[in-house]
DNA sequence: GTAAGGATTGGC
DNA sequence: CCAATCCTTACT
């Protein structure tokens, strides 16, 4: 039996929320009513000011300033020109955190899981916990999870791009 | 106003 | 390996 995740589970730290979200099913519901459910696979974890490859060590400014805001928030930004990336926002208030979705059943890579379930710009800010569009559910299950390197953020330097902060599914042979 | 570069992807 | 493509940010 599946349940919403709650503000609670959101408002935790990230690197305590980020593992427990591959096995979770993603819930995506159109204008049409018909409605998407996708297990995610694949997530990683951005920590905060001193996190050199979170976009808040940038500053605070009007993109990253939804991370600022209470967890369960949906952070959506767009990069290289033509791909939305599909976060969500971790921790209390004032805390500046997010989880990359990286990989959902039916499409690995975060820029193609957007494409798939029709995400973009007018997602940011949308609330996971109240929101009839997009949701999570809990199956209840208990999950299996490796960590690993994040991808694609070398420029951070150490120790940052070395952080084990990417979580699997294990038994998921889609990232081999 | 101008310029540089990116939490990716797919094609050569 | 490398170009596509455009928004955000930093700087003049």
């Amino acid at each position: 039996m599946s349940r919403r995740l709650e503000r609670s589970f959101y408002t935790r730290d990230v690197l305590s929320v980020a593992p427990e979200l591959p096995g979770k099913v993603l819930v995506r519901r159109y204008e049409d009513g018909s409605i998407l459910r996708k297990t995610i696979l694949e997530v990683e974890a951005y920590r905060g000011v001193e996190d050199l490859a979170c976009h808040a060590s940038k500053g605070r400014t009007k993109r990253t300033e939804i991370m600022y805001h209470t967890g369960g928030m949906i952070y959506m930004y767009l990069i290289y020109g033509m791909y939305w990336m599909l976060n969500f926002v971790t921790g209390e208030k004032e805390t500046p955190q997010a989880v990359l979705i990286r990989g959902i059943e039916g499409f690995n890579g975060p820029g193609r899981l957007t494409r798939g379930l029709t995400l973009d710009k007018s997602f940011y800010g949308v609330d996971l916990v109240t929101s009839d569009m997009i949701w999570v559910e809990d199956t209840g299950d208990q999950q299996a999870i490796i960590s690993a390197k994040r991808i694609g953020i070398d420029y951070a330097g150490d120790p940052w791009k070395n952080m084990n902060w990417r979580f699997v599914l294990t038994g998921d042979n889609s990232y081999e």
